[in-house]
RNA sequence: GCGAUCAUAGCUCAGUUGGUUAGAGCGCCGGUUUGUGGUACCGGAGGUCGCGGGUUCGAACCCCGUUGAUCGCCCCA
């Protein structure tokens, strides 16, 4: 036998007590206010053959050459664990049929996988809820979905976030605009930082959000998309924004929010901490909460006809940092058993279960030291604490109960209705 | 892929300029005490000081490597 305990694989985590209820809750929230707006739960595999993947997100050399999980089954397939949701419900649409549903409303949540350096609220197996709306091609389907993560985030207990909001246009608007900051930047290439330089061939658009005080000098004066917009795009956009205000979601203008995939069309938006807020302090420079985007020409590079399409993801463990502590289910109802005979024991297991049948939270304490129970039973918090013993004899001494009035009293009528459902 | 900081008991951490058997608190186990069994006290188990090399008479401490963690950069579907 060896004597080293594996390690956990780098970038997973095990969550446990407070953290695990705070991310119950997320997922809990998420659940509800899904059902609110008619968003239908779908389950979805945790891997596809990597061209789903490849293909959906392009060739983006980095993303898909280096940080996803690819691996070759027995059969000598390229799989891949899922790094995004999106990709895999555009599949299952297409594969299953789901075209007779549209304008299809769906929600997922689930873990996912990205071979990334972890760092503070980045790991590489993590978990996101996600909602995507399929076949619906208006401006109120943004409106919708929108309005949905402010309610979630809302329901949260979140409310130091801002709905950061932007339209890349269609196609045509996106493209010219894209040439245009080519253009600007070029003239001035020399003087970004090494990275932009590098972003400028390959991403341009992803300099509008450098971090760098060489780049941030001249982003002011970068072309906006708003010059490029097609009449039809300018109206979309009004229409998304008209509609936000009117469904009470608070939103900013944010020029250079951008999505670095082809697909992307329209409306782009991320819900990012406030500045100087708890949540930004405690995001750390992972600081985007919510994001998503309108991706209508996704489907067709799945090989399905087009189809206009809007979603989001979240991240859960970052949502859970920021939302309050979540308490564990206290404890009511505490059983000691003062002795190790067969009959005490099964004294104190057929009460706490009939305790636990009526909705009682309770435990039974039987083990360690005779003395330390009735210790260990008071330090765990419970309402009331009872005791089974026996006289010398041998013979079961009626159980002594210990608590507030109110407290026993409401419990012991709940154990007397368990046995009266018993008897009858 | 790049950088910085860190790694000592189950947990949180001490450990002085390298110097005998590596410590504390909490937790765990056992016991004593206490007139309302949450107190106090005594004792016990538990550590190859992340791992591997090196320097030295001597390394938890210095050096190199490695693994991992944390926080940034890059990337962010």
């Amino acid at each position: 036998m060896s004597t080293k305990t594996p390690q956990a694989i780098r970038g997973t985590q095990d969550i446990f007590g407070a953290d695990a209820e705070a991310f119950a809750f997320v997922v809990e929230t998420f659940e509800r206010v899904r059902r609110l707006y008619r968003f239908r739960r779908v389950e979805m595999p945790v891997f596809e053959k990597t061209e789903v993947f490849a293909r959906s997100l392009g060739e983006t050399t980095d993303v898909v050459s280096k940080e996803m999980y690819s691996f070759d089954d027995r059969g000598g397939e390229s799989l891949t664990l899922r790094p995004e949701f999106t990709a895999g419900i555009a599949r299952a649409f297409l594969t299953n049929g789901w075209q007779q549903y549209a304008p299809l409303k769906v929600a997922t949540h689930g873990p996912l996988f990205r071979y990334e350096r972890p760092q503070k609220g980045r790991y590489r197996q993590f978990h996101q809820i996600d909602a995507e709306v399929i076949g619906a091609g208006e401006p109120q389907a943004d409106v919708e979905l929108l309005a949905m993560a402010d309610q979630l985030l809302k329901e949260l207990g979140i409310h130091d976030v801002t709905l950061h909001l932007n339209t890349l246009g269609d196609g045509a608007s996106r493209e010219a605009w894209r040439a245009a900051l080519i253009d600007y930047f070029r003239a001035v290439k020399d003087q970004l930082s090494e990275e932009s330089q590098e972003r400028l061939e390959k991403n341009p658009l992803r300099i509008l959000d450098s971090k760098d005080p060489r780049d941030k000098a001249f982003l002011a004066d970068a072309p906006k998309i708003d010059a490029f917009l097609s009449q039809e795009a300018r109206g979309f956009f009004a229409a998304v924004t008209s509609g936000l205000d009117a469904a009470g979601v608070k939103w900013v203008r944010a020029g250079s929010l951008v999505r670095g995939l082809d697909y992307y069309r329209h409306t782009a938006f991320e819900f990012i901490p406030d500045e100087g807020g708890v949540s930004a302090a405690a995001l750390g420079s992972q600081s985007t909460v919510l994001a998503g985007g309108r991706y209508d020409g996704l489907m067709e590079s799945l090989g399905g006809a087009s189809t206009p399409a809007v979603g989001w993801a979240a991240g859960i463990e970052r949502l859970a940092m920021l939302v309050d502590a979540r308490e564990e289910a206290a404890l009511e109802f505490a059983v000691v058993v003062e002795g190790d005979s067969e009959q005490l024991h099964a004294a104190g297991v057929r009460t706490a279960m009939m305790a636990r049948s009526e909705g009682v939270t309770a435990e039974v304490f039987a083990a360690g030291s005779p003395r330390k129970r009735f210790d260990k039973a008071v330090k765990s918090g419970a309402k009331v604490i009872m005791a089974y013993s026996e006289d010398a004899d041998g013979n079961l001494q009626p159980p002594r109960m210990k608590g507030d009035e109110a407290d026993i009293e409401r419990i012991g009528q709940a154990l007397r209705e368990f046995a009266v459902k018993l008897g009858a």
